[in-house]
DNA sequence: CTGTGCCGTCGAAGCGCTTCGACGAGCCTA
DNA sequence: TAGGCTCGTCGAAGCGCTTCGACGGCACAG
């Protein structure tokens, strides 16, 4: 393994001036950097990291916190995790991949090993035990999502409340007066989850202000689980027009039982929903939607960490304006 | 912070010692262990991990590289990158998230920095860029996936061609004489990820011995790509009865647009899967199905890359028997 | 009662890097 | 020409941990 002192030793300096070369704390010679420059590059060098995390108290690494629950909007959060690996290596960090169980002592063992840098934080809850040890602890953290207290912390997430007013917004505005929610499955409300209650909270908002009658489903992301629900929103609200969905797995069954009904999309019935835009655009009808930001998400988490690592930025509350992307699902009421 | 020293004059005894009893490497008197113990619980030490991967030449840190493509098989990755995480922490691991992007350069880096303990691969191309390095540096190394030449590194998938074979048999067994298959997207195969190759040689080879027509087509995942893809099928060989699909996206699709055409599944045709059990057992018919077994994979490459590290295990390639659960998607030809 | 060996503990030497203070060389100013 | 700068470089002191060798104290055998 090749080391600063080797590396020092083949330029013909000392250790320290390698590590400035390498950090540019202090000024050096356009010679000396050069040659050092290509000592490196001739060893093939690479700083340990272990080594420089100790003398620096810096590990760059970021921690990811990530559901456990492989159940869920797994897309979206794939999708997340991705974009913030790859914003964290152009910033110079790597991203550790944490598993949700086990929360709280999972953040005191990264926090007490000086492990990462900072935490990122997803499927944040209203009231996440996670959060009191952060603020307690007062390393840089940023969670994607939004706690019922978001004080002394940074959040960013899709202005859920926003995407849920748009939808309403969008369906009263072609007409339609009753409106179904298919929602995501029952657990998640259960967990208190802040997005699925503040999409609901706009969705209720806007439609009381519009006229618009409500109904809201949890449902599990199965066919069969899809079927059950749709059955019951005709049989209490047979009026129904319009539905918003808000569950990737959901939508695809929606409109293969529904036009298995013969009921046409969206010249019958309108369809729309809260998910990535992928999603919307692949399936069997293109989907009018609110698309759910994720690589945004996870690149303004990044950023907003980064930022905080280096002193710049301060907590905030970041709530992305909500997209309506009108695609071919949505129509007026018949 | 707590550091060592802290907890060693806490208890009353040396530094090396409250190491002895965290390491257990040397034998220690119960009380002198139970004091340190106590002294670590009050003080809520954790040891620093850039001093120890610095003084111990170990991370315990496991580097996964998964694919960038959000595009692709997204939930078995997903599945897999949970199940990795978890068994390693079971192990004392954690878990560095990488993009695959710059391959190679990665695996350098990991390498230099001595970052991680190990790595575990994802979405391994047959002639894979990163295998050479990874032979050259001789850390441990685990591919998810079969490459064209697995010397020297160990390999952990589904035995893919089995899993081909099986579906074949098991569709000739009820009677089919003509197949289509419908494979991942045509980037997949023009990658040529092992997999899907080996899918389809399986398929063909177990087709050949038993008198059946297979016909193969890529797909993307999308409903329109189905679609069309599904009418290319009927048109070029009318008399096909029974469908394998290698493509979690467009199962459901398929499933939709047989309903649309009134061909009932499974008595006018058949359609089989090769995915995870969950997207099988939650379609809108429960598809017969041979399971990517996601979990398994991910804590088979921990406990493989683990033992390595410890100076256990070998080079090896493990290829997991493919197991066909029946449902209610396939019977005999009509 | 002395010699031998083991058990439990300690001190000290690094691991590879960052960073602080020091210092010589060259420059400008007075 | 002496004094004071700045610039570029170096040496040394850690960062918090692991690990090796050493060393008392005790039990046992002879």
């Amino acid at each position: 393994m090749v080391t600063l002192a080797d590396v020092a030793q083949h330029a013909g300096v000392s250790a320290s001036t390698v590590s400035y070369v390498l950090s540019g704390k202090r000024s050096i010679s356009a010679s000396t950097r050069e040659r050092v420059e290509r000592s490196i590059d001739q060893l093939g060098y690479h700083p340990n990291a272990g080594a420089r995390a100790l003398a620096s108290s810096k590990s760059n690494i970021l921690a990811l916190m990530v559901p456990l629950r492989t159940d869920m909007y797994v897309p979206v959060m794939m999708e997340i995790a991705i974009s913030v690996a790859t914003t964290a290596r152009a910033h110079g960090y790597d991203v550790l991949l944490l598993t949700g169980e086990e929360g709280p002592a999972t953040v005191r063992r990264i926090e007490g090993s000086a492990l990462a840098d900072a935490m990122i934080l997803m499927d944040v809850e209203l009231h996440d035990d996670r959060l009191p040890l952060l603020r307690e602890t007062g390393r840089p953290a940023v969670l994607i999502g939004l706690p019922a207290d978001p004080s002394r912390v940074s959040c960013v997430d899709l202005d859920f409340a926003a995407a849920g007013a748009l939808c309403v917004e969008h369906l009263a505005g072609l007409g339609h007066r009753d409106i179904a929610v298919i929602g995501e499955a029952p657990a998640v409300y259960e967990r208190h989850t802040g997005f699925a209650e503040r999409t609901l909270a706009g969705l209720r908002e806007r439609g009381r202000e519009l006229g618009v009658r409500l109904l809201h489903r949890p449902c599990e992301g199965s066919y069969a689980a899809v079927a059950a629900t749709l059955a019951r929103v005709q049989e209490e609200r047979p009026g129904t027009t319009a539905f918003v969905v808000q569950n990737e797995a959901a939508t695809d069954p929606l409109l293969a039982l529904l036009r298995q009904q013969r009921r046409a999309v969206p010249e019958d019935v309108s369809v729309m929903a809260i998910c990535p835009d992928q999603v919307a655009a692949h399936a069997s009808v293109p989907l009018t939607a609110v698309a759910v930001p994720a690589q945004e998400l996870g690149r303004y988490a990044v950023e907003q960490v980064v930022a905080k690592i280096e002193g710049r930025g301060s907590d905030e509350v970041v709530l992305l304006a909500p997209e309506l992307t009108v695609r071919e699902s949505t129509g007026p009421r018949p």
